[in-house]
RNA sequence: GCCUCGGUAGCUCAGUUGGAUAGAGCAACUGCCUUCUAAGCAGUAGGUCAUGGGUUCGAAUCCCGUCCGGGGUACCA
């Protein structure tokens, strides 16, 4: 059992024994005990006053010579200003590390299969333009939090809905057709998913073009754009897909499989990946059908125009259009047909959808409406709904250029990486794989922990003039102490040391030596908290305290260079326990850690 | 207008189930490599926790008002 919770049961045992007063384990206060106190564990006794009737400081000398009395593991106490610090005994923390050493999984918990099984949907793109900033936010927090969620007990699928129909494909198609002189991936060596979004600017270009000759011979700004020859093509485009032209659906898989095989190129760089995928141009049928199954149930209803609606007013929502009055499906029908469809290829018993916040009350509307058509996951899905990345001048805007692109980014990382590593020139013996490697992993390193460690709520700025850091709290940083350890592992071994992880209980602790398995010991309940909250930036800011920690330790006390063999060991253990956690911990970010750098 | 999220050091962010003197990193300045990796460690400086009230033994944290900013409120996705 955890210490805190001991401690927790025996105050209630005080407590009722000292005040005769029953109280619950959980509404005991506990916190760690500041670093300029002597202890290890503190009590707030303040709720107790008002049971003892006596001072702050009285009531915390009671239960503190309770305690000492009654629980082994506490070895002292001492009382200041109303605080209960609990000094406890180093066996308990040597028997913590003990622990946490012989447990490869320690801190994760174990799916069976009976566990509940949650479904992930993230990164959702379109398929008329390149992967972005704010997808690599998407991307890298859906990944991670699948990864917590399968850490915490549960079984995972991870999917993808690729929003592959639609105006906005028809615009590059129509671009593509009308000014694309036969250019294809192949042909011009540019990655596929680039190609298509560069039409999807020039078609943009023309069509701006297009509006203000319309205006300047007299057309209002609505007019033009509605009589534009290219967006009149591209509507006109659209109607023949729908009709299944076969011309049209051959241009149309054409192009979107140079979309897919872009899109492949950069997960597998960013190193995210996704058990099923959907399409919409797959869903949107379903979703029809499921409105009009709504409809004939007398759950939804239909107006005059023919469109149909859902009133959610009793919900405390307003009513929503679900069916255009021309019979065609809007956002909230392909979802609900997404829906649908995994509903019937997996027994989901919770759905997490990665969707930025800007969308909280279509999920909140999809929640309600996936209720009422009878999914019985609807009520409980989860909107993990992250901000927005910003730049220091605002928004990302596609079509006016201002956005940053995934693989660029990437590229560019890497090549930093790559020179960083160059100057300090730690890597001699390694081959040409090994660096290109390792170059990789240092720069998605930074980039993923960046992106990660802020709370996913909140949005975030990204400043591209100031490249992300390598020094202080980055993935680098975090990366670099991993190395080291490992580095002291391998000196270890090679002097022909071997790691005993049964620990001699009679050597002393330095402080910080002591606040390190301190550190360890709350791992598991880290995770737990981060599955929660949603928020790998829980493990991320862990991760990085405890290496801080490390980093101190390391700087004021030798590992091989101690004489006394049994302090080495329990060094090299120590070392080592906090090297798994680091990589288990870096892994729940779906972050790498290399053997040296 | 209504709904919703946010405002903490020059900058980027932690800390928010109410607890002791609000923490990191970057940027600036100062030290520490003949000893296990200096992508490190130690230090200096930097705060009316947007603001005004309230609740409490105790408020960055909870409640109300105000100011500022993001998002939503489409027969767009």
């Amino acid at each position: 059992m955890h210490i805190d919770q001991i401690i927790k049961e025996k105050i209630v045992e005080a407590v009722d024994s000292l005040y005769d007063q029953k109280i619950e384990a959980d509404s005991v206060q506990l916190q760690n005990t500041r670093k300029d106190v002597e202890g290890d564990v503190t009590v707030v006794v303040f709720p107790f006053l008002r049971f003892s009737k006596k001072s702050p400081e009285q009531t915390a000398e009671q239960l503190g010579e309770y305690l000492k009395e009654q629980v082994d593991l506490i070895d002292d106490f001492s009382v200041i200003k109303g605080f209960l610090n609990l000094l406890i005994s180093k066996n308990y923390w040597l028997s913590v590390l003990e622990d946490a050493a012989n447990r490869p999984t320690f801190g994760f918990k174990a799916a069976d299969e009976n566990s509940p099984l949650v479904m992930v949907e993230y990164s959702s793109p379109n398929t008329n333009k390149p992967l972005h900033l704010g997808h690599i936010r998407n991307n890298l927090l859906g990944f991670s939090i699948g990864e917590i969620i399968k850490a915490n007990g549960n079984k995972l699928v991870k999917t993808n809905i690729v929003n592959d129909r639609g105006i906005h494909i028809c615009k590059s198609m129509y671009a593509w057709k009308q000014w694309g002189e036969g250019k294809t991936p192949e042909n011009t060596g540019i990655k596929g998913d680039h190609l298509v979004g560069d039409f999807y600017v020039l078609f943009d270009k023309h069509y701006k073009q297009e509006i203000s000759e319309l205006q300047e011979k007299g057309l209002s700004k609505e007019e033009a754009e509605q009589q534009a020859p290219s967006i009149v093509a591209a509507r006109e485009m659209l109607l023949k897909w729908e009709a299944k032209d076969p011309e049209v659906i051959e241009l149309w898989e054409m192009m979107n499989q140079w979309v897919y095989d872009g899109f492949d190129v950069t997960y597998k760089e960013l190193g995210v990946d996704f058990d099923k995928i959907y399409y919409e141009s797959d869903t949107y049928l379903v979703g029809k059908e499921e409105v009009l199954r709504g409809l004939k149930e007398g759950i939804f209803y239909q107006r005059e125009d023919q469109s149909v609606w859902a009133d959610l007013t009793a919900d405390g929502l307003d009513e929503k259009i679900l069916l255009r009055s021309d019979g065609t499906s809007v956002y909230m029908t392909q979802d609900i047909g997404t829906a649908k469809l995994r509903f019937n290829d997996y027994t989901i018993d919770k759905m997490v959808y990665v969707v930025g916040n800007e969308q909280n009350y279509h999920f909140q509307v999809l929640s309600v409406l996936l209720d009422k058509l009878g999914f019985d996951w609807g009520k409980g899905l989860h909107h993990f709904s992250y901000g927005m990345v910003e730049l220091p001048h605002g928004k990302m805007k596609s079509r006016e250029g201002t956005v940053v692109d995934a693989d660029d980014l990437m590229a560019e990382m890497i090549e930093v990486a790559r020179k960083t590593s160059e100057e300090l020139g730690k890597l001699e013996g390694y081959t040409e794989a090994e660096l290109a490697e390792t170059y990789k992993t240092i720069a998605l390193g930074a980039l993923k922990y960046f992106m990660l460690k802020v709370d996913p709520k909140k949005n975030m700025l990204f400043n591209p003039e100031e490249s992300i850091d390598f020094n202080g709290n980055t993935g680098p940083f975090i990366q670099y102490t991993y190395a080291r350890i490992r580095s002291v592992i391998r000196k270890a071994e090679s002097n022909g040391i071997q790691l005993n992880k049964q620990l001699t209980q009679s050597i002393s602790l330095s402080e910080k030596e002591q606040e390190l398995i301190k550190s360890i010991s709350l791992f598991p309940a880290v995770i737990k908290e981060a599955g929660d909250a949603y928020s790998p930036a829980v493990i991320a800011n862990y991760i990085y305290s405890l290496v801080k920690e490390f980093n101190q330790f390391y700087h004021d006390h030798s590992i091989l260079g101690e004489e006394d063999e049994a302090v080495r060991n329990f060094r090299l253990v120590l070392s080592q326990t906090i090297a798994n956690v680091v990589e288990s911990g870096m892994k729940l970010l779906g972050i790498n850690v290399p053997e040296r750098m």
